[in-house]
DNA sequence: TATATGTGATACTACTTCGTGTCAAATATG
DNA sequence: CATATTTGACACGAAGTAGTATCACATATA
């Protein structure tokens, strides 16, 4: 019994196709799947009362191709954030774009993207903005990562227009945090109350606390 | 056997003391350590892994008496909320209080209570701060009522300073909201990243936003 | 056609937690 | 002492979920 005598017929070669498509491409196409039902549940009905049984029925899948792309839940929610996150930022630089020689015009443009992309997508924008805090594990690598980016926009935007004489760059990167958070926080009011208040109010409030940011740091057009 | 016949000896009297305490202050205390005990493991474990049996474990009662005082745990983290947030606005009303007359001074002591409190207390700050978020059922409650009192705090003392031709009230109330998110925001990044930054450049970056407010709104003693 | 692999449905185990119930010991009062 | 209430420890059922395993069927290749 210690030698195999005869080998099991023959050992077949498969390209790993199936259904016209490539395994990699089956594999991703998956994943995209998932992640789509996992924006649209977390969003909607919370972290926590989304399972992954859950997740697996909204993407038409089951379990097994869950732990193919994942290792849990809280795995899902990292990327879902990302990605959500990762849209939401280029969203704004596109409608930031055409208006980066004007400070005014470009500060407004983005805050209305800022808000109007809360708008149009509440379960995004809840993802992003509140259930995301509820992984305390990732929670410093998301503010280091995602919500540094949007910090990182916010100084890139500005240091063009900046006049010598201002604060050190330790106090403006403060200052573009407490901004980022000043967003954050208004839209979480405002999803929380079901989108009552006009999004012109609240641009315009925002754009005063720009406004009097721009007087602090000298921006010409500002002061 | 329609009528008993027999009285059960004698139905006596009983005042509800025990211990030497009355029934309602027994039950008071037991509140208070529920209480504690949830605001201890909410702040440091957070909200999704506190069971209601550990609560009741680090407050040395039984099941029993958390529900008399509470009916589930969401029930404990909105109380706890409101415990929490009531002290920590009471300190900074305190901290604030002789220096009324000096806006500068004003902001600067409130600045310093709003974050050092945070420092002190990173349990409370946590549960306040990140772990309120997860109960969507109330996170409109709270936003109207805690965070409001903080908004309201902020636009009265706000008032006394103002002179005319600013922006309007609603304007204002925005620009309150945000000032407050820029400070929670400001702690989040901070309590995720374990205290890093010094609490002088969180200070003095925040001043600076407060500073471009009261520029921006004609506050004698900023322009 | 025969074989290997991909797929989908579902079963299954292990675990945790909630909310309630039981029971004996401790304390107060007639 | 006898009785009623309060307390604490623990038991219990119901429910939900994570992660794994099983099995029949579909699809590709020699």
């Amino acid at each position: 019994m210690e030698t195999i005598d005869k080998k099991p017929a023959t050992p077949r070669q498969r390209s790993g196709k199936y259904a016209g498509k490539a395994a990699s491409d089956r594999q991703a196409e998956r994943r995209e799947k998932l992640l789509a039902a996992g924006i649209k549940l977390i969003g909607s009905q919370g972290f926590a009362s989304t399972s992954i049984d859950a997740v697996c029925a909204e993407a038409g899948l089951t379990k097994r191709y869950f732990y193919e792309s994942f290792s849990n839940s809280e795995d899902l929610l990292v990327a879902s954030y990302r990605a959500v996150t990762q849209e939401y930022l280029n969203s704004i630089m596109l409608a930031t774009q055409p208006h980066m020689g004007d400070s005014r015009k470009l500060v407004r443009a983005g805050l209305e993207q800022a808000f109007g992309y809360v708008a149009k997508n509440p379960d995004k924008a809840r993802l992003i903005m509140i259930e995301a805090m509820s992984v305390r594990s990732q929670l410093g690598r998301m503010y280091g990562k995602s919500y540094g980016e949007f910090v990182t926009l916010l100084v890139t935007f500005t240091k063009p227009f900046l006049a010598d004489g201002g604060p050190g760059d330790t106090a403006l990167e403060v200052m573009a945090k407490g901004a980022v958070g000043a967003i954050i926080h208004l839209c979480q009011g405002w999803i929380a109350t079901d989108f009552k208040q006009p999004v012109e109010e609240l641009v315009t409030g925002t754009e005063h606390i720009f406004g009097g940011m721009g007087r602090e740091l000298g921006v010409s057009g500002w002061v």
